[in-house]
DNA sequence: AGCATATATATGTAATATCGTATATATTGT
DNA sequence: ACAATATATACGATATTACATATATATGCT
């Protein structure tokens, strides 16, 4: 991960919320992160095309719903970097946090053996 | 520290270089960082005038020469991020080390007991 | 005071990034 | 095949950022 292109993903509020949010829930989808942003949802999708092709953020289908989670070739620092933030600022995104936990109908997720 | 604002700051190539080489070198002076990085002292004042008003980066006046050194109010993730990505990226500011080594006439610093 | 060196700032312009809206694609169920 | 839901992309408008150049300020020396 080249360090310019890693911060300049994390330089945009939208973009450095989700990707705290997804740090924290280990993975999030499209409408998910919609409703805890708050925000449009070609925003959001926008947003996470950048973080997937700067191969920050991977993402899985699963039915609809698309899966998005860190990459799993996202080097310790970068994962540090993202940590360190969320513990030291984390009024940052709490909004967020909130508004994902009082969501309803939230998408089942499927993993493990069958999938 | 606000995380958006440590991110943005480091979202620039100028000045991503010049925080790494500081970090590296403790502190440097303008005219330093002008010639490590090759660019134009106005750019480089920008830059670093930026990172100050971001409380990123401290100076102290030596004479003719300004000295910048990372905040000591850094908190601990914003160096490890810094210290992060110049271990993983050594490449990226090789150049402006080497510049800087082969750089004449370095002002002298004075510290320690007598300032 | 006058000059040289180092650093900082102002201003207009150009490049980049972001946005809202509309629309396209993909998947599921009927 | 059609409708409904979820997600992705295209496009023009706007905002943000960085730039080059010129100029201002600060310090040290004579």
């Amino acid at each position: 991960m080249q360090p310019l292109i890693f911060f300049k993903s994390l330089a945009d509020e939208t973009r450095l919320v989700m990707l705290l949010l997804i740090s924290e829930q280990q993975e999030l989808c499209v409408c998910e992160l919609t409703t805890a942003l708050g925000l449009s949802q070609p925003k959001i999708s926008r947003h996470l095309a950048l973080l997937k092709s700067n191969e920050i953020l991977v993402s899985r289908r699963q039915g609809q719903w698309v899966y998005y989670s860190l990459a799993p070739s996202l080097p310790n620092w970068c994962l540090a970097s993202l940590h360190g933030s969320s513990v030291d600022a984390p009024n940052f995104f709490k909004q967020s946090v909130i508004r994902l936990t009082q969501m309803g109908d939230r998408p089942q997720r499927q993993q493990g053996c069958c999938n």
